[in-house]
RNA sequence: UGGGAGAUCGUCUAACGGUAGGACAACGGACUCUGACUCCGUUUAUCUAGGUUCGAAUCCUAGUCUCCCAGCCA
């Protein structure tokens, strides 16, 4: 994969140079995207995957993919399948794909060992039982009753709790650090709990499973991974990450990975080093998996892949290129403060990314009849278009153009403001690639709506004639009447309408901030040219947009194109379009 | 009143004791057979108060503000 952008010199790429150049872990780079597939990914996830995957690859070390699939009550093989796509869709490809469940094994046997050492007890507390002895921010907790278990006891629990003797919730394993430690990740955290579920990937071999803190970085350890990154929130987990590592010390206890190599599951345990960075926000969007979950639920988008949705799924489905994407992750850089992202910056990365690689085509979204008085009835040319005004690699197509032609009802006006370029009775236009036209008359309806405008052509105007280079202030854009393909145009704004949907503290929630007129449905015309594009294709249409051929519903039959993002707009913007 | 982290243009982000720079946004202009692209220009920032130093965004002291943590979620 290549990346133009100017990288960043971000803290982890810092650290990640100065280790290696170090040696440490023996100069080698292993880093691995941990999804846990409970939901689709979404642009929050790329920056961790471009971010994982890009030190990987710049620093000749490997990255994995890991399902961390410890929780099968919220788990599901829908989303391990769609999080590949994903991946892959953005541009990456892992070193290996591992599921924390495969490591089961290895965490009972971790677990047996910490409690052999008087580090772990199997705790009978209920789950209020140990948020009443848990304390409380400002006050200590009180070491669990069962604390002091003897080894042998908490061996055969443990062995019992495998083996599915006791029911949900009637027992944890817990390691002891400090009840009364300031982080309350600190005061004996659970590594399992019984659940009897069946899991996606282990099926009902299990009905003990461990907990995220002790799986995870274990996991890393197997995988020898030697950079684990992630986000600010699991800042107060270094030290149990650190504690956990160094209590089971893995690379020296090669009997707790044995078996895993047999299963094709090589382990070259390494001792990790967790670094977090801050998440990407972006404003006017939502990115906790709860609330883009209950969007798709409560059907107030289209499903996972919704254009509109900030997930991979529907930012691909909008045409966000997946180099608009790692532009952005790029761009935007990797830093310990919370922020949040203009939403201009992702277009601008998807306007940039589309100029430079999308052909350009025709396409009218809101026509109004345009007749060309002084051409003959049944006139037909073929002309030759370029398909990108700065890159002849593109090449040439054919534009079918005859006598009456559809334009965009907002290129004509009868009253124009100051400033107006484009067509006013009496007045002159370029019809891109054709010639200036005059305005002469216009057909009304009852209600007094223009039907059509009637025009002439300047014949001096055709292009390679002298008259060519006259000037005229405005260009607009056409389709021929007879040739056009009628099309469907899925018109996508913002999903929601303030900058920051999550804040309720004026009692309003996201779902009050919903954007009505987020998706707008219009029925088009496109040039034959862009009616028989594969889906996903993208275009300009001229002055309107960057579009792409749905990836489901579209086909050269009957077309259906999603706006990605429109061209920035002068005009409009100074409040005159 | 606990623990952890972070404060630099509107938004991101650089600087690692030596000219506060870049990107995006905004604004103005040039160009234009896309009111696009491109190009040029302009505006705007070191949380506060002290201190160290020839020199501080950077070091020290004291504050202020913001974010995260009391799942048998990740």
């Amino acid at each position: 994969m290549t990346n133009e952008a100017p990288l960043h010199n971000h803290f982890i790429r810092q650290i990640v140079a100065e280790d290696r150049a170090s040696g440490k872990h023996g100069g080698a780079v292993a880093t691995r995207f941990p999804p846990e597939p409970n939901g689709y990914l979404h642009i929050g996830h790329a920056k961790s995957i471009c971010l994982n995957f890009g030190i990987a690859e710049e620093f000749g070390g490997r990255c994995n993919l890991r399902f961390d699939d410890t929780n099968p009550t919220k788990e599901d093989i829908e989303y391990v399948e769609s999080i590949q796509q994903d991946v892959r869709w953005l541009g990456f490809e892992w070193n290996e794909l591992r599921h924390a469940s495969d490591y089961f094994e290895v965490f009972y046997r971790c677990a047996e060992k910490l409690i052999r050492d008087g580090k772990a007890f199997v705790c009978d507390l209920s789950a209020e039982e140990v948020r009443a002895y848990r304390g409380t921010l400002t006050e200590a907790g009180r070491n669990s009753p069962f604390r002091d278990r003897s080894v042998e006891e908490n061996l055969d629990l443990l062995q019992r709790m495998r083996a599915g003797e006791f029911p949900d919730g009637a027992r944890t394993v817990r390691v002891k650090i400090d009840m009364s430690s300031g982080n309350i990740n600190l005061r004996d955290p659970a590594i399992y709990r019984i659940r009897h579920v069946e899991h996606q990937n282990t099926g009902n071999a299990w009905c003990i499973y461990p907990m995220y803190d002790y799986a995870h970085c274990i996991s890393d350890a197997v995988e020898g991974i030697t950079h684990s990154l992630c986000t600010l929130e699991f800042e107060d987990h270094r030290p149990l990450y650190e504690w956990c590592l160094r209590e089971i010390d893995l690379p020296n206890h090669p009997e707790l990975v044995a078996g895993l190599a047999e299963r094709g599951l090589g382990a070259q345990p390494s001792t990790p080093q967790q670094i977090e960075f801050s998440r990407l926000n972006l404003d006017f969007t939502v990115m906790s998996k709860r609330k883009l979950m209950t969007l798709v639920e409560e059907k107030l988008v289209d499903g996972w892949d919704d254009p509109r949705m900030p997930t991979l799924s529907g930012v691909r489905r909008r045409g966000f290129p997946p180099r608009a994407i790692r532009l952005l992750c790029e761009r935007i850089g990797v830093t310990k403060q919370n922020s949040v992202i203009e939403f201009s910056v992702l277009e601008g990365c998807v306007r940039e990314e589309l100029d430079a690689n999308a052909a350009r085509r025709l396409a009218v979204i809101d026509p109004l009849k345009l007749v060309i008085d002084n051409l003959p009835e049944g006139h037909g040319e073929t002309l030759t278009f370029s398909n990108h005004p700065k890159n002849e690699a593109f090449g040439t197509r054919a534009v079918p153009f005859s006598r009456e032609l559809w334009i965009e009802r907002e290129d004509f006006m009868e009253v124009p403001p100051k400033g107006f370029h484009r067509l006013v009775p009496g007045g002159e236009v370029r019809l891109r690639g054709v010639g200036i036209v005059k305005c002469e008359r216009l057909e009304k309806d009852a209600d007094g709506t223009v039907t059509a405008v009637h025009c002439s052509l300047d014949a001096e105007t055709r292009p390679g004639l002298a008259g060519a280079d006259r000037k005229v202030k405005g260009t607009i854009h056409w389709v021929s009447a007879a040739h056009a393909v009628a099309a469907e145009i899925r018109l996508y704004d913002r999903l929601f309408n303030v900058a920051d949907p999550d804040d309720d503290s004026d009692g309003k929630t996201y779902r009050d901030h919903l954007n009505p007129d987020s998706k707008r449905v219009v029925q088009g015309w496109v040039e034959p040219a862009a009616a028989g594009a594969a889906a996903e294709t993208a275009f300009q249409f001229e002055r309107l947009g960057f579009f792409v051929a749905d990836r489901y519903d579209h086909s050269a039959g009957k077309p259906v194109f999603n706006r990605a993002v429109t061209l920035r707009d002068s005009w409009a913007k100074a409040g005159k379009g």
